[in-house]
RNA sequence: GGGCGGUUAGCUCAGUUGGUUAGAGCGCCUGCCUUACAAGCAGGAAGUCGGGGGUUCGAGUCCCUCACUGCCCA
């Protein structure tokens, strides 16, 4: 086999026997182990570097990778994200940047904490068993165990990271980061503790942020319930006000009822009392604008404890806060005769007994927006609880502008039009944008055990709150207010979100900024490019804005200077990349059984056809609808490629027959062409360069899907379609000739195709790898192609010939041949048979020149070219049954019958479509609005269209003429 | 309810600042195992660019409107 050679190459084997398919799984497990044994994409700590800027003047290209959770499995989602970023940063490496790609995973608090749990729960224990201690330990167990399996799966796709560099959010020193943010903000008095309404998981038994609930549509009931009227003396006065509810459990906790101060219909209830049923508690009406009018009976049970706006009366009236329900959403002590009860069951015995006492009003279908954990789905109860928030709207101690200000600021144009953060695709900007102008207090504890705990310690004297000082290493032993050691740690933990959106500074060293270690930072801070998907926009992009610009600001630039707001962001572009969806666009989703498991489809048609397709795909702001046929495509792709190899080799063992060897120089530079070398290979030289200029072009957008395709179009339909059916006429190696003409050929075939390769090579890592090995019979210059460099469009190497002129002379070649084929077609001629063909043109110079090639692609036994001139003045060229085809007019000579209806009926279709086109241009010139008004180069193009349509008319009428009358 | 996007060939999608007769892949039809490749080669069919209106010499592209559809936020 092919790679074998590679490993240990013997002089007397055929080194380049290539199976006839190419077969990913035989070389692709060999070349993602080699690229992380030989550590091929580690970057050492730059010790000569100043900021941002590289020995060779071009600075570092730096990207982290979103770390998955370390229960991650890989999914279509990630395979996208990850083959964008291992393209642009190979891209980038072999460009000449020092390309520095981070890898790591994220603890994710919630589901590793679950995932855990579950397995306790099968073996019939628990963590409140085990206990907390007990309990970590066993998750830090089954981290090394099971987790990570996620980094295992990037390595069989080969992304060209940083092995060394891994880390994991709760390494320690990436927790010594959380906690000096914390109480950093904590003195900057940017963190509180306080009650407030949050939304608690019962399932998961902590409070979720805002963002981690997912609203549903549900359908469920509005409930009437009667409050009844109390008289002066406290006694029911036999009048009732009827509220509505979608969740009556919650009146238990109901402290007032609200309503509007102007609406009339309660105008004579303002300030009296109500008896809340069931509970037999005296509870005010409170008037307050906030109530809707339109909405129910115009009357709103409040629930302080229970629902947000309810909170927000309550404090407005400073109404008491009864909290109903414990962790499970179970009544609590609260909840009198219902105590105990899941809330659901409690909502039915509660409507029973209203109605059982005559208070329950209408009961109407209704469908509201019920909120979700994002973790395990189960029904979010809001809930008054105790939590610890970021106040990313207020000023800092001391003064300044507040979190969001600044997160705002990094992605505003400043005064010169200039964005410290550019988004890709550029409308995310204005949705952050929108999402940061009314960003709330970010909430960041839970209630939960795995994770980062929160550096605060309660007093068990003062009851006040000792967070260590900013600096301060090891816990503090007493209270800082009252000075007692009775004091314990916080047993929440931080949101996940919290390490990862400090992740930008502290895998580069932050808070740890000395002389000694700040070379990393200094290099690396701030990295070029995030590439995420929308989905995290907010939960990660948004708080590393935040964080990343808060905490970088305090980190002077290398010469000592104070770091400028555009300096301090954590990334210099977003690229927001799509959601791949299945073939029939829709979100793939374990419920619906459509997820499409990545390393399955990569198992059937190679990793570097899976690459391709979604980079052909990824056109910015598109979704991805993952056809499995289009995989299939690039398997053949891929195949084309494999067999170009081939043919190549094949070609490089007959000169090695007559002596010729491969000289390095071949892929070193540029064939010298002049003005007199054969027009392939001056054509195919123009055609890489084009290519290659365009693919650099492409990927500097962040065109994915144009990069590819150009590369695609290229190598097959120009490289492999002409230049190789071409170059077979010259690849004669013999003895007894003089062979410069086809070694010349082969040094030009072997240069664009190794420069192919390299173009390639950022998409299809692992069979460009391969075959470029195999290209230096295993004695490569370099370990890796990713370490060669990127072609690039050579300005200076194409102003030496005229390259224009061979892609036209090439055009008009191309044409005439493809204009014989199409006749021979029409004319039944079977491919086999070689046939004698007169052509006229307009140049025919050039097919005179290239009549070898025109002879062999087009599978004639003779050709007469002359001038369209030439031909309309010599009369044994009339009567032919010509056929038209713009610049070029073909007669085959073949004697078989011709199916006069056919030709017939092609002809008369020919003729309709120039006349439509024809009178469309006329109409056009005829207009002296535009003749006035159009540039130049838009009418003389349009004029000479009219011409040639009008000539190809007249031509084709003729020719309907000639054939024989039915 | 607020905001953003989409609608182009049978399917999945490109189409840059308005400019000559709208492209690609897959699929489809016809013929070929032409020694690199049948995962291939050659030739071909297929679109009133969601509907309507407007601006313009000129609109898939800009504006208005309607329809359908997706997403985010509340």
């Amino acid at each position: 086999m092919f790679s074998r050679n590679l490993l240990g190459p013997t002089k007397d084997k055929m080194p380049h026997d290539l199976p006839k398919a190419y077969d990913p799984t035989a070389i692709e497990d060999h070349w993602a182990g080699y690229w992380v044994r030989e550590n091929l994409f580690a970057v050492s700590t730059p010790t000569e570097l100043v900021q941002n800027q590289c020995l060779d003047g071009k600075s570092p290209f730096t990207i982290l990778l979103p770390p998955p959770n370390v229960t991650g499995r890989l999914h279509m989602g990630h395979m996208l994200n990850q083959t964008e970023m291992d393209i642009l940063t190979r891209w980038r490496r072999m460009s000449g940047r020092l390309a520095l790609w981070v890898p790591g995973t994220d603890h994710a608090g919630i589901a590793t904490q679950m995932m855990v749990e579950r397995q306790l729960t099968e073996e019939g224990t628990s963590r409140q068993t085990l206990g907390r201690e007990a309990f970590v330990e066993r998750v830090w167990a089954w981290k090394s165990h099971y987790g990570g399996a996620i980094l295992e799966q990037m390595k069989r796709l080969g992304v060209s990271v940083d092995w060394s560099r891994e880390y994991f959010t709760m390494d320690e020193r990436l927790s010594v980061a959380v906690r000096e943010a914390f109480v950093r903000l904590y003195a900057q008095g940017l963190i509180y503790r306080g009650a407030y309404i949050v939304n608690w998981c019962p399932r998961c038994q902590t409070a979720i942020s805002d963002l981690e609930v997912v609203h549903q549509e549900q359908k469920g009931h509005l409930w009437e319930i009667r409050y009844s009227v109390l008289d002066s003396f406290g006694r029911d006065s036999g009048e009732y006000i009827t509220v509505a509810t979608t969740r009556p459990e919650t009146m238990l906790g109901d402290t007032a009822v609200a309503i509007h101060p102007e609406d009339e219909r309660y105008l004579h209830l303002h300030g009296k009392k109500l008896r809340l049923p069931l509970m037999d508690r005296e509870i005010p009406i409170v008037v307050d604008p906030w109530v809707s009018r339109e909405f129910g009976t115009g009357a709103v049970k409040v629930t302080p404890a229970h629902d947000p706006n309810d909170f927000a009366i309550g404090e407005r009236h400073h109404l008491p806060s009864i909290n109903v329900m414990d962790d499970r959403a179970h009544i609590n002590e609260n909840g009198g005769p219902y105590q105990g009860l899941d809330r659901y069951v409690a909502r039915k015995k509660i409507v029973a007994d209203l109605e059982a006492q005559g208070l329950l009003g209408a009961i109407k279908d209704y469908t509201n927006n019920v909120g979700h954990c994002d973790r395990c789905k189960t029904v979010v109860e809001p809930r008054l609880s105790t939590q610890w928030f970021i106040a990313v709207n207020k000023e800092p101690n001391g003064g300044g502008e507040s979190m969001a200000e600044k997160a705002r600021a990094a992605v505003r144009a400043d005064s010169s039009g200039k964005k410290a953060i550019r988004f890709t695709p550029e409308n995310y900007e204005k949705i952050y944008l929108n999402w940061m102008d009314d960003i709330h207090d970010w909430c960041i504890s839970r209630q939960l055990w795995w994770g980062h705990r929160i550096p605060a310690w309660h007093c068990g004297v003062c009851h006040k709150i000792t967070v260590p000082e900013p600096g301060a290493t090891g816990d503090p032993a007493a209270c800082a207010h009252c000075g007692s050691d009775k004091i314990t740690q916080e047993t929440d933990v931080l949101d996940t979100w919290f390490s990862s959106g400090l992740l930008p500074v502290s895998v580069f060293g932050w808070p740890n900024i000395t002389p000694e270690t700040r070379a990393d930072f200094d290099a690396f801070y701030p990295t070029s490019l995030l590439v995420t998907g929308f989905d995290i926009l907010f939960f990660w992009v948004a708080r590393m804005i935040m964080l990343g610009c808060w905490f970088a600001g305090d980190v002077p630039l290398p010469d000592g200077s104070p770091r400028r707001p555009a300096e301090t962001v954590p990334f210099r572009e977003v690229y927001i990349h799509a959601l791949v969806r299945d073939a029939n666009r829709e979100k793939m989703s374990k419920t619906k059984g459509n997820v499409i498991d990545p390393i399955e489809i990569v198992k059937q048609y190679g990793t570097d056809a899976v690459r391709f397709t979604l980079a052909s795909m990824a056109s910015p702001g598109t979704d991805i609808a993952f056809n499995v046929a289009r995989t299939e495509g690039y398997r053949a792709f891929a195949n084309k490629i494999w067999n170009a190899a081939r043919f190549i080799f094949m070609n490089v063992d007959r000169a090695a027959e007559v002596g010729i060897r491969i000289e390095r120089r071949w892929f070193a530079a540029p064939p010298l062409l002049t003005n007199e070398s054969r027009l392939e290979d001056l054509w195919i030289m123009s055609r890489f360069c084009n290519t290659a200029k365009r693919v650099n072009e492409a990927l500097e957008k962040y065109r994915f899907d144009d990069a590819a395709n150009v590369i695609y179009q290229f190598f097959w339909g120009e490289f492999c379609d002409w230049y190789l059916e071409i170059v077979k006429l010259r690849l004669n190696f013999n003895e007894s000739l003089d062979n410069s003409e086809a070694t010349d050929s082969l040094a030009t075939l072997l240069y664009v195709f190794q420069n192919s390769l390299r173009l390639l090579s950022p998409f299809m890592p692992f069979l460009t790898e391969e075959i470029w090995h195999a290209l230096y019979e295993g004695m490569p210059p370099r370990k890796s192609i990713a370490l060669t460099s990127y072609p690039q469009f050579e300005e200076s190497y194409l102003t030496q010939v005229t390259y224009p002129s061979a892609e036209t002379s090439m055009e008009h070649l191309v044409l005439a041949i493809t204009s014989i084929r199409s006749r021979r077609k029409d004319l039944g001629i079977e491919d086999k048979v070689l046939v004698k063909a007169k052509v006229a043109s307009s140049k025919s110079g050039v097919l005179r020149k290239n009549r070898d090639i025109l002879l062999k692609l087009a599978r004639l036994e003779d050709v007469e070219v002359v001038l369209f001139s030439e031909r309309d003045s010599d009369d044994r060229y009339k009567n032919l049954a010509w056929q038209a085809f713009g610049h070029v007019d073909v007669y085959l000579d073949y004697q078989k019958e011709i199916d006069v209806a056919a030709e017939r009926e092609r002809l008369t279709k020919d003729i309709a479509k120039y006349e439509k086109g024809l009178a469309a241009a006329e109409r056009q010139l005829g207009n002296e609005a535009f003749l006035a008004k159009a540039p130049v180069h838009v009418v003389e193009g349009l004029k000479e269209q009219e011409a040639e349509t009008r000539l190809l008319l007249e031509k084709t009428i003729a020719a309907l003429e000639t054939l024989p009358k039915e």
